[in-house]
DNA sequence: CCGATTTAGTTCCAAATGGAACTTGACGCT
DNA sequence: AGCGTCAAGTTCCATTTGGAACTAAATCGG
């Protein structure tokens, strides 16, 4: 039942060193795990995730969909709720709710498309810019820290390979097991 | 207010061209959007997880937190709630439900650990490993569907600097804006 | 070896979540 | 044009979630 995935990466004996504030089931999750990928990212997401969220959820009182949608606005103006959705993978419906509370507390104007009467096109008011821009500099120094350990050679390589997972990403199954054409 | 980051990856025209399976939001947010790294993770972890989780939902009727637990131990036999909890994040009264449930389903078996007795040492029955073992292959071929645009190098290249992510991991700041010393 | 602090796991409950059904507008087809 | 299907966003409601308080056991300090 030996599995190839966890040769992939070597336990080479200078790390086992640093494994000291590391879970031994972190351990096992990094090192005899098929499903190598998957680890990795929650976790390392997670980390980055996990301040951030808890920062802006007191520092300005919104919960995660609410800051996902104003963070995309501010990325770029003039998106609908759709577009939102496509990006985040969170349902729609939880972010037509935060969408409501951003325009409730004037951090978002909203007009409808004329293009599509069913959709709306949103913007930042100044005081939703005025979080997003508190808030970048913020992440971004916290992603500066994380990626501290790695050159910057590393990083580079780390957000090219990462690109082409995205790029690659509509071609992936939405299900698993989809057996080919059933009968 | 021009920010760095974007420039650590180009649009280069022959991947234009591959960008028509992309939302035009989840383009800005991979090339105009200093926060590349985390965008990247969420994105890529999300079309992971979400089939993955979907699956397990229908196929056995166990949420996410029940399935973690269950991997986990999976994993690695005679883990304690604790290491759960460490290693994937999730909040601990969840976990702790999470593992009721599979107890109650016989999927799991606890025993308290002797040489801590607030601690359970956690073991999957036959039918919990063969949900395990049932599970792991579509895993992987999901995973093996999803790193298919990366060559052997490639993979092996994100999966080293990922490594180096998670093992740095216990450095990284758990607060944002934790100033110095405050006076 | 005794009190003060931390830790593993549980319970409680208010709040967030997300599936499903719904409304309204767009689009395709004949 | 007219009808059936699809898409954007909203509403409803049962379920899940996670913070905070709690119990019991371990660990630390003198």
């Amino acid at each position: 039942m030996r599995r190839s995935p966890t040769s992939l990466s070597r336990v080479d004996p200078e790390r086992e060193a640093a494994l000291g504030g590391l879970d031994p089931l972190t351990v096992t999750k990094l090192w005899e795990n098929p499903c190598w990928l998957s680890f990795r990212l929650n976790f390392v997401a997670f980390r980055f995730n996990d301040p951030v969220y808890r920062w802006i959820e007191t520092r300005y009182g919104l919960v995660r969909p609410e800051f996902v949608a104003l963070y995309a606005v501010g990325l770029r103006e003039g998106v609908a709720a759709k577009n939102i959705v496509a990006s985040s993978g969170l349902p729609k419906n939880t972010l037509s709710r935060a969408v409501q509370k951003l325009l409730q507390r004037r951090l978002l104007r909203r007009e409808t498309d004329p293009t599509d009467l069913r959709s709306y096109v949103l913007h930042l008011t100044p005081a939703g810019r005025k979080i997003f821009d508190e808030t970048m500099p913020l992440m971004v120094q916290h992603q500066t820290a994380m990626l501290a350990c790695l050159s910057e050679d590393e990083q580079r390589q780390l957000c090219t390979l990462m690109d082409k997972l995205v790029i690659a990403s509509p071609a992936w199954p939405n299900e698993l097991e989809q057996e080919g054409t059933p009968s």
